[in-house]
DNA sequence: GTTTTTGCAAACCATTTGCAGGGTC
DNA sequence: GACCCTGCAAATGGTTTGCAAAAAC
């Protein structure tokens, strides 16, 4: 679980101070194995019995996506979650059984997002893309229905 | 100003029915050149002295979104927005200045899912793809400032 | 000791729902 | 006339904020 660390070492390098929660929430983050919404966070700090604010878990997040360490992906039920990532700009595939995600490069998008630029005149700045569907456990587990 | 037309349209179609409450929420999307809230519905309802209720307002919403006439969009941050559409499946490009949006097609995404599908092991089944930027009226806008 | 953070609780905002009245087929 | 739809207002649920106490530098 390297990717605790991670966050609080981002953390570190912006100047701001590692503190005691916001470890915790670094450490809940980094023991999703995919996509969590700030509700999972809460929950899951509710589990180990730490006592975590919810002011505190949103705040934590915020700062995290601030620092580009972790990305805001919005479900397809509009649904407002998170994942933890650990390259600038990249996408990501998520399970809508489990939420596991995985990343994946920035493919042809560039070249996508030029000619798109071409046929429609706007000037493309940013995209996001997020890709759907079932990872390969939750592909299992279905086999076995 | 057809695209009203078309929403109210596409609700006969579905055999309901076309009330006077949903072809202003239709005529109050069909004004809007791209993305729009349900807030931004409920003020532009306002400012026309028109009355309608909050909740109508969401519940067309929903209704033209099930239909497929408008698509749930999410812009950067995180604000829920809507773009209406005249076909099924596409992505958009959303002026991050003014919020009109154009249409792209498919384009490669197909093969892009299934080349992601073969690295990674999902089973990708849905996708989202959405596009920020400038427009072209706010470009020039931009180099007028 | 100064500055940043936390936690709590209250405030907020967007969205949903229950239900009675009104409109549509 | 039966059923669908609307509007209101209240309920909801997620997220933010003010502020005093606590922690970090």
């Amino acid at each position: 679980m390297a990717a605790a660390e991670t966050l609080i070492v981002a953390v570190e390098d912006a100047g701001l101070r590692p503190t005691g929660p916001r470890r915790i929430v670094a450490e809940l983050v980094a023991a999703r194995e995919g996509a969590f919404t700030a509700a999972d966070l809460a929950a899951a700090a509710g589990e180990r019995s730490v006592r975590v604010g919810r002011a505190t878990i949103f705040r934590a997040i915020e700062l995290f996506a601030a620092l580009g360490a972790i990305e805001r992906v919005d479900l397809p039920d509009g649904t407002h979650a998170y994942v933890a990532c650990v390259v600038q700009h990249h996408h990501h595939v998520i399970c809508s059984a489990c939420g596991r995600s995985a990343e994946i490069g920035d493919l042809g998008i560039g070249a996508l997002a030029r000619d798109v630029a071409r046929r429609t005149g706007y000037r493309v700045d940013d995209h996001r893309l997020e890709l759907f569907g079932l990872c390969p456990v939750c592909q299992q587990a279905e086999t076995h229905t």
